[in-house]
DNA sequence: CACCAGGACGGGA
DNA sequence: TCCCGTCATGGT
């Protein structure tokens, strides 16, 4: 059958190789599968699972195709869209973040190495902030290993060519799970009783991706994620920056941003908040940016 | 065994 | 508001 699918213009500037460098990093990756190529992964459209490949042959479009074969209706290829757009940040425009590297030695080396790189992001919500909080205060290894059991305990999964594709559970499948189920998945009691709660509120709609972007300046959405017990400072940040594509989102905390920041500078110490702030100040409106890049530089 | 990891929370200045 | 100890769990 013939692959059916859609294709999407690149923006400038655009590189696909390191947008799929950066989602090769770990091995225990669960919700899509990388090749030289491109990227496969199972998404939800509508109601319906989808097996998408990713592409950009020649460098020229980005190609989206279904590879089950089928025929989208008109708004099921909108959400798709939608989806992708968010997925690789194609709506942004990098031009005024190049221009702001010349003459800023930082920033000139992170775009020598990374420009074409955009900010990998997760549009689902309830995704991002589960591996959010996952990801707190744990090395990334085991991150990892806690959202592929979840992934692999509750979420939906379909098989094509002998390759079994998974999706992270929605909150829905969270409705009837237990504390303790979690907890023998390896998550410490705050994290399982934080993502149930999360898991709740989403179900019964009072949390939402459209309801955050509707709030009219990022401190609402810091305060109304904030609100909830086991989200902190760190994962507003986070989601803000993975998930609503908040440029301005700066995970001030972040252990791998200090890292990042003293290697880049050849600090012999981590730098403090207030340090990373004033750093930070000669950027302002990419913050987002020169995180993600940054943290392309500790692997 | 020690220290670290893409933190959060609560108490006390 | 800022600072600091504590909690929690696997990686290295």
């Amino acid at each position: 059958m013939k692959d059916s699918g859609f294709e999407l213009p690149l923006p400038h500037p655009f590189d696909f190789q390191l947008c799929l460098n950066y989602m090769a990093r770990s091995p225990f990756e669960c919700l899509y599968t990388t090749d030289t190529l491109g990227v496969n992964r199972l998404v939800k459209v509508g109601v319906a699972k989808r097996l998408i490949r990713v592409t950009c042959p020649h460098g020229r479009m980005m190609q989206v195709q279904l590879l089950q074969g089928v025929s989208l209706a008109k708004e099921e290829l909108e959400e798709l869209t939608r989806y992708i757009r968010n997925w690789f940040d194609l709506d942004r425009d990098l031009e005024p973040f190049i221009q702001m590297s010349e003459g800023d030695p930082l920033l000139g080396q992170l775009i020598e190495s990374f420009s074409g790189l955009r900010i990998v992001g997760i549009p689902d919500l309830f995704e991002a902030l589960c591996w959010a909080i996952v990801g707190q205060q744990v090395n990334l290894t085991f991150a990892y290993k806690l959202k592929q059991r979840l992934t692999e305990h509750y979420g939906d999964a379909a098989e094509w060519e002998g390759v079994v594709y998974r999706m992270f559970p929605s909150p829905e499948q969270f409705a009837s799970v237990s504390i303790e189920s979690l907890l023998s998945l390896q998550l410490t009691r705050n994290k399982a009783m934080t993502i149930l709660d999360v898991a709740s509120r989403m179900t019964s709609g009072e949390l939402s991706r459209e309801r955050l972007l509707k709030l009219s300046d990022s401190e609402s959405i810091d305060k109304e994620l904030t609100k909830i017990r086991g989200i902190g400072p760190w994962t507003a940040q986070y989601v803000r920056m993975r998930c609503l594509g908040d440029q301005t989102a700066l995970p001030i905390g972040d252990v791998g941003l200090q890292n990042a920041v003293k290697k880049m500078l050849g600090l012999n110490q981590k730098p403090t908040p207030s340090e990373l702030r004033a750093l930070f100040e000669q950027w302002p409106g990419w913050e987002s940016y020169v995180t993600f890049y940054l943290w392309r530089t500790l692997y």
